[in-house]
DNA sequence: CTGAAATGGTCAGTGCGCTGATTAATTGAA
DNA sequence: TTCAATTAATCAGCGCACTGACCATTTCAG
């Protein structure tokens, strides 16, 4: 019986943590509305005008993705693509009133509902929950998308004989 | 400007985490067989026969997701089904060869990727990143999924007018 | 024994998330 | 200036994940 703990799989609790977030957020802020979407409504209300392809840089999806994600709030009314006069490939995104509206409504039921997620947390322990895992995500996106380290290029960890390639 | 910085929000970090991790499993564990999918090989290699219900118990996920996961496993060959003669409700699940020929090949596989995935913290910071997801995670879900704790039946977070709720 | 409730599984519908191929527009080098 | 490379977006295909509705079997109360 060569079976192995998943508690001790950092993957199998990321997936745990975001499902109980999940969870959460149907609860106490929308069932409409999901995270990813108030994340691009957010980015959209820091940054008016953006296109597609940043929006999604922004919040951290690829461009499929975000390409579904806003043609649903486009279908619902809470944004606006035009074509950039400039660039006749872009869509330039903007929120309409009830975008906004919704945005404000939804920030407010979002702190909240952070707040009640970390509630097992001390104060201490949330900087070190916030810490740690943007640690480890940023380490693996780098391992992906080598940045130029204060080595200068190629200083990532883009070994070619490296801990990566699955030939085991 | 009333936008918010995603960095500070858990479920955004959540995300990102799984992102960061499915990336690197795709790397160095397998392109074929997922984590969740490896995840259900592992529970059967634990505890061989489970029927589909408890198996999804075991990995946490629901009827319908767990249903397709193990459709797709027994598709590959890697598992059988087999109504249970005692009980005409039930498949009973047992890995076949090749099943188990691919938990331990994967098994070692996952070892590696979890250590080259926590290598940015210490052992002892592994060590508090398990315990913090692992409160988190649990807290919200017995938010949902109430317990009998100390106090007596009813003594969960079941509060009708609680933090619940999203009537903001 | 019989019919209602509980249980295990399936199906339809929605949404996130990725890769790889394709299309249209722009940019830039020969 | 013209054609190749680049870039923004779309589309097809796969897979995870949840809810709610539905069906078959089992269980249990009357």
């Amino acid at each position: 019986m060569a079976a192995v703990d998943l508690a001790t799989h950092p993957g199998h609790l990321a997936r745990r943590l975001q499902q109980a977030h999940h969870l959460l957020w149907n609860t106490m802020v929308s069932e409409e509305i999901t995270a990813p979407q108030f994340a691009v409504l957010n980015a959209l209300v820091a940054e008016p005008g953006l296109d597609q392809r940043t929006v999604g840089e922004r919040v951290g999806l690829d461009r499929s993705t975000i390409a579904e994600v806003i043609s649903r709030l486009g279908r619902r009314g809470l944004l606006d693509k035009v074509r950039d006069p400039r660039d006749g490939r872009r869509f330039l995104l903007r929120l309409t009133d009830e975008g906004l509206r919704s945005h404000r409504k939804l920030s407010v039921r979002t702190a909240r509902m952070n707040q009640v997620f970390l509630t097992p947390l001390s104060a201490g322990e949330q900087t070190v929950f916030f810490d740690l895992i943007r640690r480890v995500a940023d380490a693996a996106e780098e391992l992906r998308n080598p940045a130029e380290g204060p080595g200068g290029p190629g200083g990532g960890l883009r070994d070619p004989a490296g801990p990566l390639a699955a030939q085991g």
